[in-house]
DNA sequence: ACAAAATTATACCAATCGGTATATTTTTCC
DNA sequence: GGAAAAATATACCGATTGGTATAATTTTGT
């Protein structure tokens, strides 16, 4: 890598978090230049714009988080625990880094949708992601005779993402966990619906 | 109603939706003016500075849709079918005017949790409101015999509220209903599961 | 080690930000 | 109708915005 290289994912790694917190509009090039400690002419040598800086932000915060669930879903077999992985790790956000500020899917979606169109193209990737590695899960599961054969797969994930990011909105207003556990309570209900 | 009264509604009412659409952050004093046709002095005439205008927009965009909640719920006799209004409501975003770039609540407590204080107070507030009234239907459901006894009213507003506006972000983040409509269809679920 | 290339810092730009003092106009109330 | 009060417009403020041209420095490949 070189030095070049090292100093972008540096700067991509230490504004991602404000990025999430602050959201695009919200994170200015002095909040940049002030965490990383370099100059303007430092991040425009590496990025061509703050649009691309906050972009590369998402995917980072996005991969984060992706990484986390993928590693936890590796030790599980049957697919109701790889389906249970997603409420155990956001029903623990204070302690997954990537969910610090919320999750980078809900905030980035929410300022997006009505006012910067790439971002919420990259929001909706990772929706349409999170549905397929859903769908893969039920439909492997269903093969196995492990997961209920009535269960549609595509409804089954639009819920279950929905009532996450919902428990999820629900902490971080709240400053409670109150919601969350109780979303979190029901996808476990969820699940149990889908087992044969 | 003096005139400063109505210029101040007239100003709250038109610059309501455009902090939905665009966010606190997102959303200038430039905007403020254009859509209004006032000058500055004027809205500074009405206001003390731009977050007491964010804050009143607030109220009004959370006021109109309560409202709207409130009034269709007027009709309704059965305690589910009370319930059952939010999914209504909120399954047909497109065609309520305070949900047009979203729910207010969730946008606001999605930009304002971690930066606005002020703000991130009102929509928690929204959302314990939100709380007691699905609380209160569930109560007088429970001493009606309408609804099953052993229902935790609590954890069924949080999984519910939380259910619906993760929805909402589905629908807004992919521009397909898909998503939320398969939250209002477990919303549904949820309602029959707590039926005696 | 050294020249070429790439990266980073300095210094600047016009535009916009939120906000205000003051002048002008419009309401209000007698 | 006319004076007092209130609301609105004009013109400005310093600070900050995202961005850039150029100079200084550091890497890189030989």
């Amino acid at each position: 890598m070189s030095k070049a290289e090292k100093t972008r994912q540096f700067i991509i790694e230490t504004t991602a978090p404000i990025f999430n917190k602050k959201g695009y509009a919200g994170t200015s090039l002095n909040d940049i230049t002030e965490a990383t400690g370099l100059t303007k002419g430092s991040i425009y040598g590496n990025f061509g714009n703050k649009d691309e800086v906050a972009l590369a932000a998402f995917d980072y915060n996005y991969g984060t988080l992706s990484s986390a669930v993928k590693r936890k879903m590796e030790d599980k077999e049957h697919p109701i625990d790889k389906l249970r992985v997603f409420l155990d790790v956001f029903s623990d956000l204070q302690h997954v880094t990537s969910l610090q500020y919320g999750c980078p899917i809900l905030n980035t979606a929410i300022e997006a949708d009505d006012t910067h169109d790439a971002l919420r193209r990259k929001a909706a990737n990772a929706i349409d992601n999170w549905y397929k590695t859903i769908g893969g899960i039920i439909n492997a599961g269903q093969d196995s005779g492990q997961i209920r054969l009535g269960v549609d797969a595509k409804e089954f994930a639009g819920a279950y993402i929905a009532l996450i990011e919902g428990g999820v909105m629900l902490a971080k207003v709240t400053g409670k966990n109150d919601g969350l556990n109780a979303a979190v309570k029901q996808g476990l209900k969820m699940l149990k619906e889908i087992t044969p």
